[in-house]
RNA sequence: CGGGGUGUAGCGCAGCCCGGUUAGCGCGCCUGCUUUGGGAGCAGGAAGUCGAUGGUUCGAAUCCAUUCACCCCGACCA
């Protein structure tokens, strides 16, 4: 009751009281073809969205309203973490992301524009730049800081592959957060109350979710955390421990118990013919040994030098880590004219021993269990065996650099990991001074000494987070919304409309939740009963209270949409029913 | 960007391979009557540049070419 009388006073929920045959909501009774996912297709059909062209939609009054009610929830939580919302320009000027440098690493994402006097713009992806400028001009003191800013706007990206509705779209709906800070220690503090926010925000919508380590991508920095909400079609993969702890997946450490691979060396490497056998997998059978005991030789071009990766058969490369151990975003495999002209032998074959003098070797971490391995020979339809690594030949560095997998091993507590999906709605970062250095953006100490700003960027999927509370909760009828997010608190199914007895109460009980502060849909259409039950299950309302044949007996029937609970209440206590189960 | 698929009424589809009346079906929509507790019945009705352009042909939704849009699978992210 207290939750519903707050909400009142944040603005978007004003209109609580509605009749669905003056409303537009337009149900779809069938599957919409271009819809993929659960969530896709009940947008869709429950009347939130309508697609204007690809990855761009128009939100209608039902889907708006759960919008706001997140909107609110967030500027909720913001606000109480001592954050304040600002409202920065949508068009940003070309040269900001040159000062940034992120002209390059943004690359054909960045939506551009011309104005008619051919100067070039952006529409913004994410504000750094522009908020960096703020900060650069208006808090020059470290008795100005710290500071942390905050919109809820909408964001382009020109997506790759936009998809699964607003799920991944090139217009969407982002709340964005910026802190300053003048120490580490500081940001550590607005960090792990932002981290603190974001999990109210997202238990109060009613989800379940997971913060896990994260790589921080081209928004760049250091330390990093998502927010997932489990759902099996969400896009990221995560790693998750009993114990608490949970890893995105491309992030995690490949970890396993210390089991040997490999048969303990046995004098010195052999040559095995192994005809036309190109695969790990073809190989392990056709010498009668499992993946495990084989060792993958993958060959990269880094800068002007050719480079060897050993990898286990049965794992793969995880090409983040290698970029950022190896420092380099350029590298790419060898083509097979490479291979062939570097090793002397064909895709397929490569192996660490007799390479050309000087080549790095580089190995996974898990090359260690190996007592010997079996490797490429760098000639065609040949393998050797028994090879023993620092024997038969150098390991240059050894790191991790392997795709983790369910199985593996938590770094904290070293049970084993699951492996789940998620949909990612939140993401921070501390930045440190990346945007501040490159754009110069400065304050002085209390010695009168100048330093950039140690930053920290805060993101939320505000759009998305629509479509992941449905991803989660949903059933064959259709949504089953949170009632914090719900876009009515209830929906009044007067059956037949031509009987008057029946809309009378129907609009005594609407006037009576209105009064109550609760947000009321009326469904006065004149249609079969089917059509209104089905219509209302489909939308998600929490509550529904059916007006039909039992006002005979002096009774309405309260359904609730969740738990699919059913009671017939007499009409004199129904208010007081509502209000009881909204009340929870 | 590479690979696959689809464009026919507001939505979902058939017709296309094998060219030939007036382009069809279901849902939805409009009018009237009946019906009102699980996607109602009867009667009548409106609605289509067959994605676009060009070609082949006496004749093209159908064959050919080009092009656009959308969806799905791979490398990115809120």
């Amino acid at each position: 009751m207290i939750a519903i009388l707050k909400r009142l006073t944040g603005n978007g929920t004003t209109m609580a009281k509605m009749r669905w045959s003056e409303s537009c909501i337009p149900t779809l009774k069938e599957d919409p073809r271009e819809a993929e996912i659960p969530s896709h297709k009940l947008m869709l059909r429950a009347g939130l969205i309508k697609k204007l062209t690809s990855g761009v939609y128009t939100f209608l009054p039902t889907g708006f309203k759960v919008l706001k009610r997140i909107e609110n929830i967030i500027r909720e939580e913001m606000d109480d973490a001592g954050c304040q919302e600002v409202l920065m320009p949508i068009l940003h000027p070309e040269e900001i992301y040159e000062e940034s440098g992120r002209l390059k690493s943004f690359g054909p994402e960045l939506f551009k524009l011309q104005d008619g006097r051919k100067r070039t713009f952006a529409l913004g992806p994410t504000h750094e730049e522009v908020i960096t400028l703020v900060a650069r001009d208006e808090m020059r003191s470290y008795r100005d800081l710290p500071q942390c800013l905050y919109q809820i706007l909408t964001k382009f990206r020109d997506e790759i592959r936009p998809r699964y509705g607003v799920m991944r779209a090139r217009e969407f709906i982002m709340k964005d957060a910026y802190s300053f800070h003048v120490s580490d220690e500081s940001l550590d503090v607005t960090y792990r109350r932002l981290e603190k926010a974001y999990c109210r925000i997202i238990e109060r919508c009613g989800l379940d979710f997971r913060v896990v380590e994260a790589e921080s991508g081209y928004i760049g920095g250091n330390e990093s955390h998502e927010f997932m909400v489990l759902a099996d079609n969400g896009e990221d993969r995560i790693l998750s421990c009993d114990c608490g702890y949970a890893v995105n997946l491309e992030r995690a450490t490949a970890s396993e118990k210390d089991e040997k691979r490999g048969a303990p060396g046995t004098g010195a490497f052999k040559e095995v013919e192994t005809p036309d056998q190109k695969t790990v997998g073809d190989v392990a059978s056709f010498l009668g040994v499992t993946s495990r005991e084989i060792v993958k030789t993958l060959l990269y071009r880094s800068g002007e030098k050719n480079i060897a990766l050993l990898i286990p058969g049965d794992r793969e490369v995880n090409g983040i880590k290698l970029v950022r151990i190896l420092d380099d975003p350029e590298i790419r495999f060898l083509e097979p004219g490479e291979i062939k002209e570097f090793t002397g032998g064909p895709v397929g074959f490569s192996g660490p021993v007799g390479l050309p003098a000087g080549t790095s070797i580089y190995a996974d971490n898990l090359i260690g269990s190996f007592d010997s391995m079996i490797v490429g020979a760098n000639k065609e339809d040949m393998h050797l065996r028994d090879v023993v690594a620092g024997r038969d030949f150098e390991i240059a560095m050894s790191g991790d650099f392997t795709m983790a997998r369910e199985g593996d091993l938590c770094p904290k507590c070293a049970s084993k990991m699951n492996k789940s999906n998620g949909i990612e709605v939140g993401h921070i970062f501390k930045l440190g001074t990346k945007y501040s250095s490159a754009m110069k953006a400065t304050f002085l100490d209390d010695k009168g000494k100048s330093h950039p700003f140690i930053m920290g960027c805060y993101g939320f999927g505000v759009s998305r987070m629509v479509a992941a509370a449905i991803e989660q909760h949903h059933d064959e009828d259709g949504i089953i919304w949170n009632p914090a997010i719900a876009p009515f608190d209830v929906i009044l199914l007067p059956l037949n409309t031509n009987d008057a007895e029946v809309m009378k109460v129907a609009e005594e009980i609407e006037s009576g939740l209105h009064e109550r502060g609760l947000s009321v849909l009326t469904d006065d259409r004149s249609l079969s009963p089917g059509v209104k039950f089905k219509d209302s299950e489909l939308i998600g309302i929490p509550l529904r209270v059916t007006i039909g044949k039992k006002l005979k007996d002096g009774k309405v029937e309260l359904f609730q949409r969740a738990t699919r609970q059913v009671d017939d209440i007499p009409v004199g206590d129904v208010l007081e029913k509502i209000l009881e189960f909204a009340g929870d």
